[in-house]
DNA sequence: ACAAAGAATGAATAGTGATTCACTACTTAT
DNA sequence: ATAAGTAGTGAATCACTATTCATTCTTTGT
């Protein structure tokens, strides 16, 4: 026999794949899943069509894939929230911040992660983006509920409703004709937005009022 | 001259497109609007599919339709249940079981109006829907507000949070995969489901544990 | 009965862009 | 240098249905 993958192949095909997803990662942050277009892709990233389907099976799953990854970022950021000082109460309300402003500040792609239509594979993803979103707040409520700065409550269920009423104060200002004559960027403007969608979720959590 | 449309034939052709309507409608209860071919709407209205075009400029504006009415139907519920008796926030909860129940009696089309990813024609529809609520709700939160069984806040940003609690912690049991393994029509199941969603809105709209 | 106009038909077409695959160009081991 | 295998290529193909339109069928008024 005479070829054998080496190591210097294996980074030459990891480089070529991770172009692939960066340029397909900016192609979606730039307008969405739809119309990213494979040949568009192929060619930002500097190879032929075919290859692409060298590094995935299929659009779906390349686009599988970008989803998977940007919600990482997103949930870790969360994530970062949470644990950060304060009870219960405290930490749930910087998550949920950070989950409005991130958005707000990258528009196009939290509208992908968030309402996009997109193919099932990918709204798979999204379904488990959601639910990844709800498991952090679940945690953090359970912590609160023990801790005593949060009533007794069913917090699977609270959870979600926190999930659906951010991602639904978010739509409108995210959705494409919104953004287009954007002042996005700017970042106070969102400010109120965000404080009163805390509002509403602190209270619901808390039944408290301020 | 010679043909003019006589009574008769308004009549006849008003006959096809409530026929086209309502196998629209069928097909997208059965399986959502991916999976409505024009071509089997044409067959199970009796009409060729030629014919459809007559009726509607494009297979999206028939369906933009369709989710307008089906929306419609939803959407008077929810009214008729903010107009009965009783202070605002009875009025409120009573229109937000309507809601949810009725979703989960006919999942699929609730699915479709909620979740499934549409053409752009369909998704305009789909904001608009969504923003019949917010209304519905905001001018009752108003209500509320006046006559003191709900405190002062911004009802308009309360009702988007309604709207988003409900459809998020709905989008799960309703999506397909659920769907097919489906208990529906068990009404009975689904109250635990309701009255914690329930619970968590009227909270976040009160303030009040109970 | 006839002509004029519209309605209905459905087989053929068209548009779109993802995906394939026969081929070329590399890489590696001997 | 050669053989054997792998990676890369991109024009051609495919798949999928919505949509069209030349033709046929109906209706209407004279």
């Amino acid at each position: 026999m005479a070829y054998r993958e080496t190591e210097k192949m294996r980074q030459r095909k990891a480089e070529a794949r991770k172009r692939i997803v960066d340029c397909t990662y900016q192609c979606v942050a730039e307008g969405g899943f739809r119309s990213a277009r494979v040949t568009r892709i192929a060619g930002l990233a500097g190879v032929a069509t075919g290859t692409i389907y060298r590094h995935f099976e299929s659009r779906e799953d390349l686009f599988a894939e970008i989803f998977r990854l940007a919600t990482q970022r997103e949930v870790d950021k969360v994530a970062e929230a949470l644990a950060s000082g304060g009870n219960g109460a405290e930490r749930l309300e910087r998550a949920l911040r950070q989950f409005a402003e991130r958005a707000l500040k990258g528009p196009t792609m939290a509208w992908s992660l968030i309402a996009e239509p997109v193919d099932p594979k990918v709204e798979e993803e999204r379904l488990a983006y959601r639910k990844a979103y709800a498991n952090l707040f679940e945690k953090a409520i359970r912590e609160g509920i023990e801790e005593g700065c949060i009533p007794d409550q069913d917090a699977r269920q609270s959870s979600t409703c926190l999930v659906g009423a951010i991602a639904e104060s978010l739509v409108g200002p995210l959705s494409p004709t919104q953004i287009s004559q954007a002042d996005s960027a700017t970042e106070e403007n969102n400010d109120p937005l965000v404080n009163s969608i805390i509002r509403f979720c602190m209270q619901g959590l808390t039944g408290t009022r301020r």
